[in-house]
DNA sequence: GTTGAGCGTT
């Protein structure tokens, strides 16, 4: 006969937690791995010897000693008694989660066949994962799509998962990647501890008031200014410099229209004054600013 | 009224 659960500590003298068997009694790896994230088996001290002993492990399946997982508490086993090492990825996974970098961002859809919609994109896409938004991108005057899109999930797990695989979408094969525009080196290499952000790809409806009311959320705002006439982008001026700095990289949803933020320079910046040791030379670097899509406001500083 | 590697702005 099954137990319904049995029980499970890190270490003996810890609080065990009780841990649900199968119905043939024996109990999932996965089971107990869900409780003890980077466990690879159980071990128990055997009542007549004193010694430790380890259970029966087939396949992601342990099965009980003597057919019977009896009332012992089971101690969980780590890759080589790794425990330290677990708790310290753990706590890196924390750290990366608050620092956002599981944030997702917009994808860039590759190759679409000339026919396919926004809408087409949503129903393709939400089968994969909640979608935020989609873009099908267009000739301004014939209003022919160019053949590529963007989408972003709310899940950074749906991300992973559609940017590793090929997508049939509408008779084409297309791909989804990471756009260019999100590379992150500007993101490394930018020390200019700058208070300052510039919002790429606003739309004329965006008010300095809707940008003040939507990046409060993130601190205090101390300016936001919009060059008239309309431009497409604007400037949004934190009182922490860290909050702007977490901001630059990010492709943020305003008015349902996505911006892309990133560090607010004056275009005069003399780059071999702020990188002096970047590797291959700052000249390297320039070439890297003159190839790249980021366009700096040449008449903002 | 076309096209098929790329990179988002009225």
């Amino acid at each position: 006969m099954s137990e319904l659960y049995i029980r499970v500590a890190e270490e003996e003298n810890e609080e065990p937690m009780e841990i649900p068997s199968e119905d043939d009694g024996t109990v999932l790896l996965s089971s107990v791995a869900a409780q003890f994230p980077g466990a690879c088996g159980l071990r128990y001290r055997n009542p007549e010897t004193q010694c430790m002993r380890g259970v029966r492990l087939v396949e992601g399946v342990l099965h009980p000693p003597e057919n019977d997982w009896g009332n012992l508490v089971y101690i969980v086993n780590y890759p080589k008694d790794n425990k330290r090492k677990m708790e310290e990825i753990d706590a890196a996974s924390v750290v990366k989660i608050k620092r956002g970098f599981q944030k997702t961002s917009d994808l860039i859809v590759l190759g679409l066949p000339w026919k396919t919609t926004e809408q087409d994109l949503k129903d393709y896409f939400s089968t994969f994962g909640e979608v935020i938004m989609v873009q099908v991108k267009r000739d301004a005057k014939t209003g022919n799509s160019k053949g590529f899109g963007f989408v972003r999930f709310t899940d950074y797990e749906t991300q992973t998962k559609v940017i590793a695989q090929r997508h049939m979408i509408d008779g084409r094969w297309c791909d989804c990647k990471l756009p260019n525009s999100k590379v992150g080196w500007a993101r490394l290499y930018h020390p200019m501890r700058s208070r300052k952000i510039f919002v790429g790809r606003c739309t004329e409806d965006m008010t300095t008031d809707d940008l003040r009311q939507y990046f409060m959320q993130y601190g205090e705002v101390t300016d936001v200014f919009i060059p008239k006439p309309f431009r497409a982008f604007a400037f949004v001026t934190f009182a922490d410099d860290q909050v702007a700095q977490a901001l630059c990289g990010e492709d943020l949803i305003i008015k349902g229209v996505s911006v892309h933020i990133s560090n607010a320079e004056p275009k005069h910046n003399n780059i071999h004054q702020l990188f002096p040791n970047f590797p291959g030379g700052s000249a390297s670097l320039a070439a890297m600013f003159d190839r790249s899509q980021y366009h700096f406001p040449s008449s903002h500083v």
